[in-house]
DNA sequence: CCTATAGTTAGGTATTTACCTAACTATAGG
DNA sequence: CCTATAGTTAGGTAAATACCTAACTATAGG
C-alpha cells in the first residue's frame, strides 16, 4: 500500500485520483446516478453511449479513487458511492476558501495600518 | 466560445477542466499557495522540483480551468486564485451529497411501508 | 548601453487515457 | 442441458499529459 492511500485511510484513495475521477463527464454521469442509489453496470451504461468494455474502465477507475464500491451477486455486479471520498475532495476545497479568507484578513488588517 | 465556457459563466470553464487541474499535486500547491495571496511565476515554480516551462505549463492549464488569473506588469506576471471556480467544484459535490439524502429519505420511505 | 532577471516558445520523448472490437467466462432460467 | 444475459479480458489505436533542454524576448537597473 502506497503512503498516498495509507494517508488517505479506509478504502479512500489520494486526491489526485479523486479529482482525476471526477474531471470525466462520463464519470460524473456515473457518479450522479449512483447518488440516487445503487445500479448495476449495464444499468450506468445504458446512457453512456460507448461499448461496455468503455464504461468498466470507467468503473475501474472510479473503484480505484475510492468514489464507488461495487459488489459482485450471481452475475451482476452492483455499484454505490462511497460518500467518504467525496468529503475528502470537499474538505480540500474548503480548506483552500479557508486560507483564502484569512488572507483577506490578513490584508484588511495591513490595510489599517 | 464553446458551449462549456458558455454554460459557466464570467472566465470559468467547465468542470472537466476544474476537475482535471486539480487532479495534479503540482498544480494544488500552487492553488494552495495562491490562496494565501498572489504570487510571481517564479515564485510558484520555487518549491516545484521542475524545471520552469514545466511550471508554466501547470500555469496555463490552471488559467484555462478559471481556477487561476494572472496579468504581467513590466516582466513580471502576477498569480491569483479565482475563487469561483473552485465555487463550481464545490457546488458540484454538495449537489451530489444532496441527492444521496434524498435518496436516503426516499429509502426511509420505503422501509416505513 | 549592457547585463542579469523573468518569462516565453519550440520541439522532443515517455506515459497515460479514452476509446474500440473480438473473444471469453459465468450464471440465470426455461 | 442449453441459451441468453451480465460482465470480463485481451489487445490495439489516437490523442493528451507531463516532463525535459535549448534558444529566444523583454524589461529592470547599474
Amino acid at each position: 500500500m502506497n503512503a498516498a492511500v495509507v494517508a488517505s485511510g479506509q478504502g479512500g484513495a489520494s486526491l489526485d485520483l479523486v479529482f482525476q475521477a471526477l474531471a470525466d463527464p462520463s464519470r460524473r454521469a456515473i457518479v450522479e446516478r449512483l447518488c440516487r442509489g445503487p445500479a448495476s453496470v449495464s444499468e450506468l451504461a445504458q446512457p453512456l453511449e460507448m461499448a461496455l468494455p468503455s464504461v468498466l474502465q470507467h468503473l475501474q477507475l472510479l473503484e480505484a479513487s475510492g468514489l464507488v464500491r461495487s459488489a459482485k451477486t450471481g452475475r451482476v455486479r452492483t455499484c454505490r458511492i462511497n460518500s467518504t471520498a467525496l468529503d475528502q475532495a470537499e474538505r480540500w476545497i474548503s480548506r483552500r476558501r479557508s486560507a483564502m479568507e484569512r488572507a483577506f484578513d490578513r490584508l484588511g488588517d495591513f490595510l489599517k495600518e
